[in-house]
DNA sequence: TTGTTTTATTGCAATATTACGATAAAGAAA
DNA sequence: TTTCTTTATCGTAATATTGCAATAAAACAA
């Protein structure tokens, strides 16, 4: 198959598990890190930091941004891309009732 | 290809997305969901409350299993599941400056 | 105009994921 | 013992992901 079914779960659960995906895999995590301690942005400063080639990256950034975990905006010749504050907010939100539950772990 | 080159990344990186990419399908956050709100996490529970096959709920499981995310007991005839406290502190540590950046958008 | 820079897209091969029926394995119950 | 219950694994088919070279597209520079 290899077909989500993703009829069988609620919006929610598709949207946490949508965004997770984006962040599932070691390049988009350091894209993610890169953003997370740069106020520049420029898509160039990404691909020279991100050890894989080009087209790679351009496509690990539309995943990112199909997710909206990041968004680009055209900047002249070239783009700068940056964290979707709202959707990472959203992504924070949504993990926080099992952040808070393994404070009191009950089980096992 | 479909080989993630591993190797170009640090293993935090390496195990940021192995969590990320755990939680990246709607079934497996529907069974950190169930977890996260529930005493009882006997594996046949977990089954009755996803919309798939047995045979599909413990992939799910084991792929959760191998990340970390959950851990399994074995009690008597069946399995009790539940969180794993340390590796979700250690996840949502991980995602900590992320989190905090997105306070003060500096970008775009 | 032509050329350069920057980013996205296409096409392809290799590998991974998803889903499920069938079956196996192991303990509980009879 | 046999049977039932519970969970894991195998085998398979369909689809998705990863990576890169080549190329396209779009804006700037000369």
């Amino acid at each position: 198959m290899g077909l989500t079914k993703t009829d069988n779960f609620t919006t929610e659960q598709n949207e946490l598990a949508a965004f997770a995906k984006a962040l599932g895999h070691p390049a988009r995590v350091a894209i993610i890190e890169y953003l997370s301690s740069q106020a520049s942005c420029i898509c160039g400063s990404i691909v020279d930091a991100i050890p894989l080639a080009q087209a790679t990256v351009s496509q690990h950034l539309k995943e990112l941004k199909n997710a909206g975990l990041i968004q680009g905006n055209i900047e002249g010749n070239s783009i700068c891309y940056c964290l979707n504050p709202e959707k990472w907010k959203k992504f924070k939100q949504m993990l926080e009732p099992t952040f808070t539950h393994i404070e009191q772990p009950v089980c096992c």
